[in-house]
Formats: structure tokens, sequence, C-alpha cells
DNA sequence: GTCTATAATTCGATAGAC
DNA sequence: GTCTATCGAATTATAGAC
């Protein structure tokens, strides 16, 4: 099965492998730490398969940090609930997806993945909260920018730093109470 | 002089070159890829002797990190005003001490430096809400956990990441809009 | 107290056999 | 397409001379 016309490619199975394993890594220890040695090891394949697929570990990230955000349209929302909208998406897209957290714990350190933030956040955010608001570009941009710094600053604290306070808030109140601040950003202040 | 009775400590200046260097690399490029060679040529010494200082690396960067918020008496201002002053405060200290860079840089992958980040937030952060409060004991943690989502999510955009909205916004902008989610965390959600 | 020399690892990357 | 073998470089850390 499968073996047939349509070619389903001999070892995208093996790249697949590959790029999880990646993303675990990466996720886990950041771009320095992680090894293409114990990405290969945790894939079941040799090291040099790596290096043969992605020509280096830079070509390696770019893959595994390829990342889309699936904002869903806000503009369909009931206006007084997109902020709370928005921080729910992100609980979720976060604890659904172990490349966000390969992107944050590397874009530290890493400029490339900084640079892909920047991109995400420029391509994936920032053209939702113009159709939401209608505003001049630069006031969206400075509106997305404030967002970013609170969601990206919650999943900062929950999910890599671990503040307690922050790991034992329930989600509901995380919803409401950090919601109402991206409610802000998005139409008050 | 100082070469008296009270001793000046042989090398005292030696060991602070250490640490200043320390900072600057911790911040510049995080743990992994900050190098004991490279410290040590920064401050014009010999690598040997950031290990008999300091033992290994970790313990280079247990007294590298060694941080002060200084936060003032916050309940010594107009009620109103402390979301605002507290923004103040953490831009001023981000901007004139390298130790908060590199913190964050070093606790997004560094299990010491993100427990060293908990206590910090734990010791010099809550008790000034208690004191502001009076609220219960879980109460004032989640207040200060949720101030440090923005409060850190904004030095990652901005000092980190970089993110081009958030270096481009004028620092009393930034005062204004954070300082009003900072106020909401304090009192009212 | 400071530095030289080097041990012991570990990593990314390459060349080439099968 | 996959793996073996290995190179060259860089790192922390140690031992010991001066």
């Amino acid at each position: 099965m499968a073996t047939t016309i349509d070619t389903p490619r001999k070892s995208d199975v093996t790249r697949a492998a590959i790029l999880a394993a990646a993303r675990e890594h990466f996720a886990a220890s950041g771009y320095q730490a992680a090894t293409i040695r114990g990405i290969a090891a945790a894939a079941g394949i040799d090291p040099a398969l790596v290096m043969r697929y992605y020509g280096n570990k830079e070509g390696l990230f770019a893959a595994a940090a390829e990342f889309d955000l699936r904002l869903p349209d806000l503009s369909a929302l009931p206006r007084a609930r997109v902020g709370e909208a928005v921080v729910t998406h992100f609980l979720d897209r976060w604890e659904g997806d172990e490349t966000l957290m390969a992107l944050l714990r590397t874009a530290v350190t890493h400029e490339a993945a900084a640079a892909r933030m920047q991109v995400i956040f420029a391509t994936q955010v920032a053209p939702h909260i113009a159709r939401l608001s209608g505003q001049p570009r630069a006031a969206v941009a400075t509106r997305a920018g404030l967002i970013a710094t609170q969601i990206l600053g919650l999943a900062l604290c929950r999910y890599v730093l671990k503040l307690p306070p922050v790991v034992a808030l329930p989600r509901a109140e995380i919803v409401r109470r950090v919601g109402a601040t991206v409610q802000g950003y998005l139409f008050d202040r």
C-alpha cells in the first residue's frame, strides 16, 4: 500500500521524525544545548542523516520552527469577548504544540529565531487587529506589540520560568484577568 | 594608600572585574554561549583565575546574578499612580543594570537562573504588594505573578526579542499604557 | 596570587563505503 | 538512502610551575 504511483516519498517519515525530535529538543534545551547527535538519537536515526536532509543545525532549526498561530476570525466574535478569546486561543496553541516553546527558548539567544518571532507577530497577529480596529498602521502595530508583551510574558512565566503563582492560576482565571488586559490593549488604551 | 591596616583585599578588584565581564557576557549570549575564556579575556585575566575564585561556571553565574530590584516604598505614593511608578522603576533598573538581562537570557535555558528569578519575585516584589493591598497571602502572590507576566513580557519584547513596535514605543507611552495594566493587576481584577 | 600546559569531553561537519 | 569513521575545533576543568 502506498508504494504505487502517487509517490509518498521514500522517507518523509524519517524527515518528520527528525523534525519532531528537533522541536522537542529545541523546546526543552534551547538552540545551543540541543545537539544534532541527541536529536538524531531521539529520532532513531544517524546524525549524518540530519545533515544530509537539513544541511546544518541552522537549517534544521529553520525547518522545525515553522509555525502557524491559526488565529480564528476575531471579527466574528462579540467585541467585548475578543480579549478573552485571544488568551484562550494562545493557551491552546501553546499547550498543544511545542514549536512555540522551541521558538521562545531559542529566540532569547538566537538571532534567527528572534527574527522569526518578529515575522510571526507582524504577519499573523497584526493583520487581525487591523481588521478589528480599522486604525492607522502604526497604531495597529503598537497595539499588536503591547499584546505581544502580555501574551509572551504570560507564556514565559507559566511555561518557561514556571513561576509558582502563575503556574497555579486556573486556566479560567487567566482567561478572565489577562483577557481583560488584552481587551484594553485592543480597544481602549 | 589603602595598603595599611584595614585590608582592602589584594585583588577584590580582579574579582569585581570578572563579575562585571561575566554579567556582560551572560547578558549578551546566555549561559551556554558565554564562555569562561571569553569572560576572562574581557576582564584581562587568565581563565584559570575564574575557576580559582568561583569554582566553576555555575558558581560564577550565581555570583554574577546577585541582584537587588531596589523597589521604592510604593505605599508613599498616591494609590492611583502606583502602576505607572512600578513600570517606570523597572524600565530604569532594566536599562541601568545588565544583571537583569543576564538573568532573563539565562533563566530560559538554565534551571538555577529560573529559580533565582522565582526567589527575586517572591522576596522583592510580593512583599511590596502585600503592604499595599493587605490581602491574603495567596491573592497577593497571584497579583505579583500577573504583574510579573506583564513586566517580564515587556522586557522580553523590548530588550531581548526587540520587536520593532515595542522598541519604538516612547518611554512615556509605555509607562502610561503598561502602567494601566499593572494598576489593574494591583487593585482591580 | 597569577599563569602555563594540558587532560578529558563534546560538538558540528565531512568523506566515503554499502 | 543510510550508516561508519573521523576530523578539527572548542569547551570546562585540573595540575602544577613561578
